[in-house]
DNA sequence: TAGATTGTTAATCGATTAACAATC
DNA sequence: TAGATTGTTAATCGATTAACAATC
């Protein structure tokens, strides 16, 4: 049964990128791919490629590859929830709102249906056409609306607090821009996502390999 | 020779990480850390932050730990560069506006001073302090504003030849935020940093553990 | 068929962790 | 000193890659 084994997260990050890589050689009218092609796109080894379509229940034939069109569908079926699911966002600031304007339509079945914002000028009113609620009711709206992914776009020292509210009230994927580890049960997904971090490696190689 | 050593970027990564917390620690007015205080706050094993730590060159005491504003010393050494270095961010669309302006004044040794977009309505102007050029200048202004990391900001199809144009002008790191993997001559590092493909694992991982 | 590609295995590689002697 | 921590080594772990038989 497909999706019943563990998957690796760099799995699924890479499934991700192929999804977006197909969808572009669809629209050029690309029926047919092989994955030494995929493998220069996303830049890993075609034997790499090959492995993960496999755990994607696919198979390729030797003498045409992949069919484009029925490998996007099996990823859609990888990836996708069949009724989708529900995002929140919190802390609407520069950065949210930009996570937030980045995704709206891009991904129908990642549906975004609150904000919650500790600003009280914020929170009450309508952002981007999604309700934003104030941060004391996190656990009661994440229940209620069935989210079941957060975007966390606080600072570091709220980070934590935040979390513990949205597990409590359901959620089991966190996305973290803020700095820090946070400690969540089993069972509760967290994927970190630092730019400063992420700037300052290219910061210091530039530097090194700059001579 | 501290520096002169190949360092892995998940390292560099991991100290970047350590100042941030580091910071907080001093602004909280304590002046030691142990290896397993760090090691919590920044979700590694200690005997990871101990091994890092040295590959800083610093040491601690086994009687008192590391002393935090040594320590943060020697990873200002070890990521800045003395004289700071430029940076430039193309694409000033939501998400590059939302960088930029989260960069702003955190990072005093990263100096963002050249913008470019393709919309002409945008270049010419200046915004946010720091001049916006048309992308046919990338290469001219790279090379004579001395821009040695680009944010890239731009749709996927347009990322290459945009890095292609920054690398020309001397660029040495590129932060990538397009979902492509961009093909770079060897002494240039890029830093992928796809939201969509981070977003997508959560999903993916979120409903897998909520059953 | 011939030949390039897929599916699959074994080997490699590197990072992380566990364990422990050295240290103050 | 006693004891907790640092510095350092060996072991583990897992992902990636290289190689090749199977396939159409």
């Amino acid at each position: 049964m497909p999706g019943s084994a563990v998957v690796a997260a760099e799995t699924v990050g890479r499934v991700s990128l192929y999804r977006v890589l197909l969808s572009g050689l669809q629209q050029a009218g690309i029926k047919g791919v092989f994955s030494h092609q995929l493998s220069t796109s996303a830049g890993v080894s075609a034997a790499q490629v090959r492995r993960d379509i496999i755990t994607l229940g696919y198979s390729g034939s030797p003498q045409h590859g992949y069919d484009v069109a029925e490998l996007i569908e099996s990823i859609d079926n990888f990836l996708d929830a069949p009724d989708g699911q529900n995002v929140a966002l919190v802390g609407v600031g520069n950065l949210g709102r930009a996570v937030a304007s980045y995704f709206a339509g891009r991904r129908p079945k990642l549906r975004l249906v609150a904000l919650f914002d500790i600003d009280p000028e914020k929170s009450g009113r309508v952002i981007c056409g999604v309700r934003c609620y104030p941060q004391e009711k996190i656990t009661e709206v994440v229940r209620s609306e069935r989210v079941s992914i957060v975007i966390l776009g606080v600072p570091a020292p709220a980070a934590q607090a935040v979390a513990d509210a949205c597990v409590a009230g359901g959620a089991r994927g966190i996305l973290n821009f803020a700095p820090v580890a946070l400690r969540v049960p089993p069972g509760v997904y967290v994927e970190n996502l630092d730019m400063a971090r992420s700037l300052e490696k290219v910061a210091y190689f530039a530097r090194k390999a700059g001579g």
